[in-house]
DNA sequence: CGTCGTCAGTACGGTGGCGTATGGAACGAC
DNA sequence: GTCGTTCCATACGCCACCGTACTGACGACG
């Protein structure tokens, strides 16, 4: 066959993009070299020339989502009201169809020790932004801090009900309310 | 070798326990027979006699899970009080080392449809039970539902932070209070 | 004392996924 | 055009795990 050299080449972070989707869609398990390449449109060959071996790819894909969570929550520091912050944290869960599943498959597989600390470092800065945002509210240190525990709990457990929303529990539709209930039971006032 | 013979049989229900374990431990896919077999004494020989193949293993260990799981919350029912019975719910968190883990793994496994419904039936059981805990505290039909529902992703969330818990978020021992202020963040009045 | 049912050991084939070896097509430099 | 570099294809070896086939030890029961 011999394919007739269509694009120059695939680069890295193209097979670190198809990782996360993989992940995303059956967990960690589910990043496998070859199904993967099929889905690039390319081969195995072409993937040991990029990457030293699946925990390499492991990395890079782990680097790509640390850094884009890491820039979503910068985002949010836009918004001025803390509240309205807080929220929009609250809304991935609704809004966002790839993020979501992907924290969850990750968070999940914190076995691996890698996983472990890429999830902490994001969940450390998901809690410092929000405990900030208490503070801001009126909330002294070590209530903020906590309080920002929780939501990240409950955001943790939306994500999780969320995912299986398709069949039961939180009736379609409602999620939306559950956000905003859940920022009016966390924030005080 | 042909090992001097010591019990008379292992019975199915003690596979099903260990490979409750070993889900507990490293995920469904950790549900290995080989290695099973070998922690129980036994070569896969025996395994073959006792179920079909991995899957019936898996289907007897998620209802052995599931009927535990479903006692566990009937026995919450002799308290009395709908705000202690929620708040032993969510003991769990703390006490359990071995539900705890196992909740957790299953829940994020449910794309395999089998272990999908299963987790959904427990969900399903114990937002019932915290609904009706809710309904005791005053609310409404509708509110008490949706309550029950927050209720229960905080605790889905407080499981995955807690078994982070040695390395950082939660500040060992701090847990015990958390449950407390969820409880009374939850519970209206 | 045979014989049958129960439970376990051993050996083997099949398969899926990882990693390697090697070759080759496209392209730039010169 | 020749050569080296980049990127990918093909083919293979290897190992882990599943499942099967066959054998064997032991007790119960006649």
């Amino acid at each position: 066959m011999a394919k007739p050299y269509l694009k120059p080449n695939l680069s890295a972070e193209s097979w670190a993009e198809a990782a996360l989707d993989a992940i995303a869609r059956g967990g960690v398990s589910a990043l496998v070299v070859e199904p993967l390449a099929k889905e690039l449109g390319v081969t195995k060959g072409s993937f040991y020339w990029h990457f030293a071996n699946r925990e390499a790819l492991l990395d890079a894909a782990l680097e790509l989502w640390e850094r884009r969570e890491t820039e979503a929550v910068f985002a949010k520091v836009r918004r001025e009201d803390p509240r309205l912050r807080i929220e929009a944290l609250f809304r991935e869960v609704t809004g966002n169809r790839r993020t979501s599943p992907l924290y969850l498959a990750l968070s999940t597989a914190s076995n691996d020790p890698r996983i472990g600390s890429a999830v902490r470092r994001v969940a450390e800065r998901r809690l410092a932004f929000m405990a900030e945002c208490f503070t801001a509210l009126g909330l002294g240190e070590e209530d903020a801090r906590r309080r920002a525990i929780m939501a990240h709990a409950l955001y943790l457990g939306m994500l999780q009900l969320q995912r299986d929303a398709r069949h039961a529990l939180p009736r379609a539709g409602e999620v939306q309310r559950f956000v905003e209930e859940a920022v009016a039971l966390l924030t005080p006032g």
